[in-house]
RNA sequence: GGAGAGGUAGCGAAGCGGCCGUAACGCGCCCGACUCGAAAUCGGGUUACCGGUUAGUCCCGGUACGUGGGUUCGAAUCCCACCCUCUCCGCCA
């Protein structure tokens, strides 16, 4: 959520920010609501002043031994018409709430400004494009015809877009999630093991809900869901609290499951284990100062490329210009990973920095030297999808003769293992 | 799932229809006195948010006792629902 105050007086700075993503929000539709909450918000607090003032005088007299009837009578009738206003101020002020919800975090005036994702711009790249000197295969093949990956009997179980790892690939999705928190755990993130299910107020919090609570799987019945991301528990852990200064920047990850309905998804990227409804994830969260939190986000996204730099899989970084950024972030960064069977990079990594939008509607806060509590930065990045890494792994490492070559640094994670053998049964 | 107890300032806790929410009392924290300095002691201070106003963190008003409703002229206090915590029982990895 922005800041009220900056809606009501740097508007422009809103107005502009609505333009560059390209939103068709109307500023003008807040003054409105803004207006007309401040003059009930008057009103209301008039007629309670004049009835708190009353209601001493007639506790007076009552104990003077008075009679009171006739006060009654009056603030009675006072009463009442505070209980009508009261409810009509509380539905302006969920009306002014309620757009403040709706619009999306303020972009930074670093992120590129454009219209859709033909306006990213590439910040850098990393890695030598590998010469095929065979036609390579797509990882969904190469997986299946390994018997690591099983999509017949996974959607016979579950419906489309579930996978079953098996044997060498569901132990190189163990690998690569102790590898990811190793390398994290070197770099200074608490590992955290967190609930995969969440309450309203949690996916509120980081923007979730309510805007795209279709993407989401929800329990029958309850009033709670299965996590999308960790970046979901990971932020909402501290909300509502105040942290020490000292305390910042304060780092985490963990690896969950995500549970993502892919909703408007339909025909979109079929083939493969890119767009699974279930898939494994080991995420970086951030709490930073509000002065360094930019800087935090450099970090963080050079942790993610680290990542596939030590999985020697060339990528590339592309910052997200103004009308591509997700709703909450001020500025982002994707990382794609090479995919030689498709020629194409592909998302592996998101790293955003949320600045006050996400610990606004949390409610986490800092409290610096000497000074009042005030709203920290989130940020949060992907440090990896293992299936997509799997995918990248399959993609890049394999053999003319159908086997995988696996990056080094996992083979310890692989108990030995070098290559997964074209004709290897899992 | 069943029974009981509880949720009030940073923490502990009192209050159980108006004289108590700028919230008793204790701890903590801040300032001061004493001291070469410190401890101990003594004195003073210490909630957040919203609206109006302003040079202003001053002032005026409002709101908040887990959350949401209800009763009442008036609710922390009475009633209802829900959430959470603790204890015991049941079940269970």
């Amino acid at each position: 959520m922005i800041d009220l105050k900056l809606a009501q007086k740097q508007s422009d700075i809103l107005a502009r920010a609505l333009a560059d993503r390209h939103s068709d929000i109307d500023v003008e539709e807040f003054f409105a609501l803004d207006k007309r909450r401040r003059a009930l918000l008057a009103e209301v607090e008039e007629m309670k002043s004049r009835r708190n003032a009353a209601s001493g005088q007639v506790a007076a007299l009552k104990r003077e031994g008075g009679d009171i009837a006739p006060m009654q009578a009056e603030l009675g009738v006072l009463s009442e018409r505070i209980k009508t206003l009261d409810a009509e101020t509380e539905r302006a002020k969920s009306d002014v709430e309620a757009w403040l919800m709706r619009v999306p975090n303020i972009p930074d005036d670093t992120a590129p400004k454009g219209r859709d994702e033909t306006e990213n711009v590439e910040a850098r790249r990393w890695g030598e494009l590998r010469n095929f000197d065979f036609l390579p295969a797509e990882h969904g093949d190469i997986g299946t015809r390994l018997g690591g990956l099983d999509f017949e009997r996974a959607s016979r179980l579950s419906g489309s877009r579930f996978v079953c790892f098996r044997g060498w690939a569901a132990r190189l999705e163990r690998a690569l999630v102790n590898f990811f928190l190793d390398q994290h755990a070197a770099n200074g993130y608490v590992e955290i093991n967190p609930p995969f299910i969440v309450n309203r107020a949690a996916m509120t919090g980081t923007g979730q809900l309510p805007k795209f609570e279709d993407d989401l799987f929800a329990l029958r019945g309850r009033d709670q869901f299965l996590i999308p991301t960790a970046e979901v528990p990971l932020t909402n852990l501290y909300a509502g609290e105040v942290l020490e200064e000292e305390s910042l920047p304060y780092a985490c990850c963990a690896a969950t499951p995500c549970f993502r309905a892919e909703a408007g998804a339909a025909g979109k990227d079929t083939r493969g284990i890119i767009r699974m409804h279930q898939f494994t994830k080991v995420e970086m969260v951030r709490f930073a100062h509000p002065d360094d939190s930019f800087n935090q986000l450099e970090i963080m996204c050079g942790h993610a490329c680290r990542l596939l730099e030590l999985l020697e899989l060339p990528h590339r970084v592309i910052s997200l210009c103004t009308g591509d950024m997700g709703f909450s972030s001020a500025k982002t960064y994707d990382v794609e990973v090479w995919l030689p069977a498709q020629k194409i990079y592909r998302e592996i990594s998101s790293c955003s920095n949320c600045t006050d939008f996400q610990a606004r509607r949390a409610n986490i806060r800092f409290k610096p030297r000497g000074g009042k509590a005030v709203f920290l930065h989130t940020l949060n990045g992907s440090g990896l999808p293992t299936g997509r890494a799997i995918a990248a792994i399959l993609e890049n490492g394999q053999q003319k003769d159908g086997g995988v070559r696996l990056p080094k640094v996992l083979i310890p994670y692989m108990n030995g293992l070098e290559f997964i053998e074209a004709r290897q049964q899992p």
